[in-house]
DNA sequence: CTGTTAGCGCCTTCAA
DNA sequence: TTGAAGGCGCTAACAG
């Protein structure tokens, strides 16, 4: 049996009170007494059930997302998710808040997260735009105890508990290496479509694309970055105008969203000039896409399993518990046509 | 704030001894109460706190893991996972008890079975091989009410309550796509290396593989498939062999195990004979060969999650809990040398 | 600074 | 067939 508060107190000789005092470091108790009961912890190997102090406390988890006011296909997925979670919020004892901010608008997010941190959530979850005043409201958050955890992109340095996202880099590299291979030994011309590179995920796989481009596919040349900022009719004038020109266009990696856009203009370029292309997020557009042909895989990072893991994160930092980090480890799906789900 | 036991007594007009016989299945109520009951848990939508109920109960839930006593590296990768689950036992109020089986023995694993029910677990996982005996204990275990979940692989016919594993049949078409798609546009014959077609997900595995192989790459010639054994020993023998031939081998698919054996032979094949690789499970073995550039691709089943996934279904199931589908779902991971974790 | 006591939501004797 | 009372492990007033 795991020893319980009892085996605690008896042990060290105080109340069940003063243990709850030590355990939950409250203040009003002598530095003697203070470690008495942290050495009948230690000896005792006590561990505290969370969930009959939760029950206790009638605590519940207020967190707060905040997610870019984008309309393209995966941040709909990534609300999705959240209200997936919120339907099973009653269970897990937390009330997800979801507060929209405009997109790739650094000073409108530093804004919402300082907004959401004066409201003392136990936890915020949050995507980044990675930029200085967004570190700088990180910071604060983070200085004032509240945990913090970035979401699908990252902020450089340090100033977040964790973040709940994919390698981009190891993305970029990896959709270097199959545009490489797919696209048989031939030269050619390759192009890069990027929503903006002001998010840093964007950024981080562009140039570990261009890398491994430059590195084992010498053959194939990597045009200038069209940045599309996630729209899909901007990418669909970008695409076409790729196509409609006279450089031969032998792989496409599109490595934001609006890939809508990209379909349709793909859909109108001849059989025989069709490049291989690599995009990311699996919707229902890049399904089909898939299905049909016009693209040939699709890295994915799966927005619930993001949102969940946000979630267990957060809570295990408000009750200062540690996670299993491989569990919360974001992996890159990669799917062609034969292993969608 | 959610509903309690209390106000359903209230609202029923009985007391919480009754609704609790009530919510529990517990005989000794009269039907017209039992109704009442109902009625009052139906119009205030209560669901039970399961963490509360636990807490009463002082319940633990001992699962039972059934895993053939097979010595390769991902058997031991599945161990090394279930003893990480047992490290958080506790907190979780899960005790798990390992069961070994001889591998590939319907009778031993069927009697397994059927002694690891007989102690009345809250759950029981293993390993299927796909006999009619395994099945017959299955289906009497499931009728006995215990929840069963099968383990990487699966067992034909319904008799268990969920699958935690990966599709095989799309993991052998991914495994076909890239081989082609890597192996750019020549023609030549493809070595395919099994562990033995006894085992279902190796059959589905090849079976799948070979299907896609015919239909989209006409150009390359599938040869019989090898059965290694799984024995690293044997595949490198029957590796050297395969390319100390006159055939032009231009790929290779490794769906079981033993790939120590096979990254062996490799080594020793003439840079400018090397075929196109794809493996399964990713081990210190693969892991070396992809990034020496002797495996193109490693397919790959995390048996943490699959353990986890387990333990969580098999809760679930005990508390008459629905689960969360989308996160049960075992991904194949596709690893190149570009995104390794 | 420390202890007593009464719950959190649910389950389980023990009586009626 | 029903109900009252006590307890699971922990926390939080409220007293001393």
């Amino acid at each position: 049996m795991r020893p319980t508060v009892h085996d605690i107190a008896s042990r060290a000789g105080v109340s069940l009170a003063t243990v709850d005092r030590v355990l939950n470091r409250r203040p009003g108790v002598s530095a003697r007494t203070r470690e008495k009961v942290d050495q009948a912890v230690h000896e005792l190997g006590f561990v505290r059930d969370v969930a009959a102090a939760n029950l206790a406390k009638g605590r519940t988890y207020p967190l707060t997302f905040i997610i870019p006011s984008n309309d393209n296909s995966f941040m709909r997925g990534l609300r999705v998710a959240l209200d997936e979670a919120r339907v099973r919020a009653g269970v897990e004892r937390i009330a997800i808040r979801l507060v929209d901010v405009p997109a790739f608008d650094a000073a409108a997010l530093a804004m919402a997260l300082r907004a959401a941190a004066a409201a003392e959530p136990a936890g915020i979850a949050f995507v980044a735009v990675d930029a200085p005043e967004v570190a700088a409201a990180a910071a604060e958050i983070v200085a004032a105890g509240i945990p913090l955890v970035t979401l699908v992109s990252d902020l450089s340095g340090a100033e977040r508990d964790h973040y709940a996202g994919i390698d981009n880099a190891a993305a970029g590299r990896t959709a270097a290496s199959l545009l490489g291979r797919f696209s048989g030994g031939g030269k050619g011309k390759v192009a890069v479509l990027a929503g903006s590179m002001l998010v840093r995920d964007h950024r981080e796989r562009c140039e570990a694309f261009a890398a491994v481009m430059a590195q084992d596919f010498a053959r194939l040349s990597v045009l200038p970055v069209l940045e599309g900022r996630d729209d899909p009719a901007v990418v669909e004038q970008m695409v076409s105008g790729l196509f409609s020109g006279l450089e031969e266009i032998v792989a496409l990696y599109s490595l934001g969203a609006g890939n809508r856009g990209l379909v349709k203009a793909l859909e109108r370029v001849p059989a025989r000039l069709r490049p291989v292309v690599v995009a990311h997020e699996l919707t229902e557009t890049t399904r089909g896409a898939l299905q049909a042909g016009l693209i040939d895989a699709v890295l994915n990072q799966d927005a619930g399993h993001e949102v969940r893991s946000a979630i267990r994160v957060l809570k295990a930092k408000a009750d200062g518990l540690s996670v299993v980090a491989a569990q919360e480890r974001i992996r890159i799906d990669i799917f062609l046509k034969d292993n969608l789900p």
